[in-house]
DNA sequence: TTCCCTGCAAAACATTTGCAATGAT
DNA sequence: ATCATTGCAAATGTTTTGCAGGGAA
């Protein structure tokens, strides 16, 4: 639990064989550049027509996070979110009420990112950033009736 | 799961009665600037010599969450961790390694979470940023042992 | 006294893991 | 044929909830 990454060890997760499975929950992550969560996945590649285990589908994003084939996310609720990486980096912002969400992309914070690392002498940064809001058309709506 | 805020009654987080547990745990929750875990508080407090039950912890803190008495993140690992509120907003760089965190603070993120929410129309943006790196002193270590 | 808050334990939820069968090489 | 990968279900860890008793107002 919560163990630092480097400590456990590295084998286990290079996939030495191909398989419809993991080919389909690859597939499927790569359909879309939103960030989704494991269940949703998986109902994704079943309503595909690939019959697939809810753990297997953790262990082929578990395989694609460590491979560096797909980004980590967790979201408010607490579940992790999965994205397929290859893409230019970029944040979401999230309006809290109707979920409408619109990639971002700043460059001048990564790059502050990278600095205040550099200050720190931290190497090998990464970082997640989410901004939440209400978009203009879920302003005029009733936020609370009590 | 993963409802907007706003969507649910606003009854039943105030709360109308000051009671001693509610207080050591908001007592405990102010003493640090760092985010802790509900299970770290929890013990906290009990070694405080207050004998608190986990849900009281849980509720307690949801409370404060309600009120804008403290602020949630979601670690690595998926467990929430809370931080008092009132200080002035600020970061976290965590090493990947040993755990240890910096307070960074940048107004330049601030603004730019600002700007880029107010250009989408959104508004009431709050926003959630984390660095995670590899600290100088751990860059040395062995990385594996496989 | 009243009724909100607490405490316990079970439920709910997301994720991981053990073990036998399956399928890729 | 071999052995990594799958699938199921049980285990794990975190957070929530039901219900009865205790303490604050």
């Amino acid at each position: 639990m919560n163990a630092a990454p480097g400590t456990d060890t590295p084998s286990g997760t290079v996939r030495e064989r191909s398989t419809r499975q993991f080919r389909a929950v690859r597939d499927e992550l790569g359909r879309s550049n939103d960030f989704r969560s494991a269940r949703d996945i998986h109902a994704a590649v079943r309503a595909g027509g690939s019959p697939v285990g809810l753990a297997t589908v953790y262990r082929a994003l578990q395989t694609l996070v460590d491979t560096q084939q797909a980004d980590v996310l967790r979201g408010e609720g607490g579940e992790a979110r999965y994205r397929a990486c290859g893409e230019s980096h970029h944040h979401h912002l999230v309006c809290r009420s109707c979920g409408a969400t619109a990639e971002v992309s700043g460059p001048a914070v990564e790059q502050w990112a990278d600095d205040i690392a550099a200050q720190h002498g931290f190497s090998d940064v990464s970082h997640t950033l989410e901004l939440f809001g209400t978009c203009s058309t879920c302003r005029g709506r009733t936020p609370a009736q009590g």
